[in-house]
DNA sequence: TGTCATGTTTATCAAATGATCAACTTCTCA
DNA sequence: TGAGAAGTTGATCATTTGATAAACATGACA
């Protein structure tokens, strides 16, 4: 469990009065075209401090860059990715080699949901690093639109953290468990808790919903988090696994298997899923690209947000 | 009415093949953080082509920088003005000495109606600089979101113009008159014209619209265009008149005036604009508070996008 | 109280950026 | 065809900016 420590957010969110020194810099910055000495001027400041509220502001996603191109993201891919797999909608980012993509396609996810979501929607979110990341950039959404959170699985709690990031009078409802326990008793006996049930039929009430795509191979989250062994693993792909979703493995066509792990996953069931009208995947590589395609094949999400070199190659793989 | 050529845009939209160039550098340069040197190298360009596209990139509203604080927009002041006029929501761009206050306020007002109006929504306007102004930022809006033009008043067409900057499925239904007529005969037989009451029907409809606020002064907007002569301003201010909305002026209570000039234009009447659920007005200045709070009182607008010092200047005079 | 550790501010400097001006291309009209 | 206008691209340079490291303040704890 200390593992997921590292889960934890590397930037402290700022407090309200740093709040509005941001926002009053961003705006002379961004809007009126003022120089950092211009603005640490009129703000009674320095001028690296200035520069420094700046970064924090984009750190933090409390200076969101929107782009409003022909589909609100990018590329004609994201029309062509619609139409293949019948989506929803969907988010592409710019292929950039060398950067890591997860960031990005984080971002993406986040200003996709932020642009979404309306005052007093619920969110539904499940496990891993993607979902981590896209929710540290909405903190600041959920703090002005009054989101709520609720969890699709257990072991999200161990990054949501107690920290008030999701404003006061947000409530985020989390499933106090693990993810996988050691037991398919201990499991079934948590799912029926009453905590624990009310917050997954919370959760299939959410609008929109925020799920991370797992890849089966030794480098996948779970694996890394300890939550399957690479022996496992190996043996899901034997039995035909190309991914999962919410500790749920997959085959190629996106069928769940029927595998003994899951029976040990706290989390919502697959068919329970699809009762969200708008599942949204983030999720990106080439290893990954197998993953994705069975989820899609499956319609066990609708939307996905993903990079430019992925969403070719679903393209390709898929026409 | 050559006048009005000066209401057209000056920086011209790009074209697709544009906007692609600019979205890819956007996202490197603002969400990657790459240097522009970077960016130049991966799109096989120039450096110094690379900052023109993003310049041109924010100049169009392309690029939006969106500030996700509290309220979306700045500061308590928001709050505030909600508060004391009982409006639906306000906006406040922060306090900038020696900055011309109308581009700004269009900024925040095209950057709220954006986030406001979704997919085939309809969106009315009146007339004005501030109107055309904060249009002009929200012109990837209109192509990106599908989101068409309804005018109130006559006098819009000038400033829309032919251009297709408001993309080519995208319609604008404006009414082909001058905002004031010099009868009025002639303005009661151009409303009952089957197309300008169609448009006018229609704009009763939309569930946004924007309109600015005149002042009662001789350099007001309808001075200047030749609307009215100083002489008649002179008038209704000595009949009480503080400002005007879509060519109605009104006291300082927000009541309409009995005006001959109110039977000579050519517009919705002020008591079918209440029947828009959403009218926000963008204005600032401290030669317009007058007119703003009779606005605010008459209940003519709900939502108000102005400055700071503007705000301060109405909760004072309102307190 | 002193010392260490932590976080914050301040100076310095190299990198990045936008403005200016010159060169070039493209188009128009005689 | 060629001169001229209008717009686009490229080079140079001053300004702006963020990174680095040093100084400073702050607070915990022996």
């Amino acid at each position: 469990m200390a593992a997921q420590d590292s889960f934890q957010d590397q930037t402290d969110a700022p407090d309200a009065d740093e709040i509005e020194k941001i926002t009053r810099a961003a705006w002379h910055y961004y809007n009126d075209g003022l120089t950092q000495n211009q603005i640490a001027n009129m703000l009674g400041t320095s001028r690296i401090k200035v520069s420094r509220l700046l970064e924090k502001g984009r750190q933090t996603g409390l200076i969101e860059l929107r782009i409003n191109s022909q589909f609100g993201g990018c590329l004609t891919l994201q029309t062509e990715l619609v139409d293949a797999f019948d989506l929803v909608d969907a988010r592409v980012v710019p292929a950039a080699p060398d950067i890591p993509s997860t960031p990005r396609i984080a971002r993406a996810a986040a200003s996709f949901l932020s642009q979404k979501l309306e005052a007093n929607d619920l969110l539904a979110i499940g496990w891993g690093e993607a979902t981590m990341t896209t929710l540290r950039y909405m903190a600041p959404t959920f703090q002005q639109a009054n989101v709520s959170l609720v969890s699709l699985t257990g072991g999200v709690s161990a990054y949501i953290g107690t920290t008030g990031i999701y404003g006061p009078t947000n409530n985020a409802h989390l499933i106090p468990t693990p993810l996988r326990v050691s037991s398919e008793e201990l499991a079934e006996m948590l799912r029926v808790e009453p905590y624990v049930r009310h917050v997954l039929e919370m959760a299939a009430t959410a609008r929109y919903s925020l799920i991370g795509v797992g890849s089966v191979s030794n480098s996948a989250t779970l694996v890394r988090y300890g939550y399957c062994s690479a022996a496992e693993i190996e043996l899901f792909a034997r039995r035909g696994a190309v991914g999962d979703v919410l500790g749920f493995f997959y085959d190629a066509d996106g069928q769940i298997l029927d595998l003994d792990l899951h029976r040990h996953v706290v989390a919502i069931q697959p068919g329970e899923l699809s009762k969200i009208q708008n599942v949204a995947a983030a999720a990106g590589g080439s290893e990954k690209v197998d993953a994705i395609l069975g989820l899609l094949r499956g319609r066990l999400a609708n939307i996905l947000v993903t990079d430019e070199d992925t969403a070719r190659e679903l393209l390709r793989r898929v026409g």
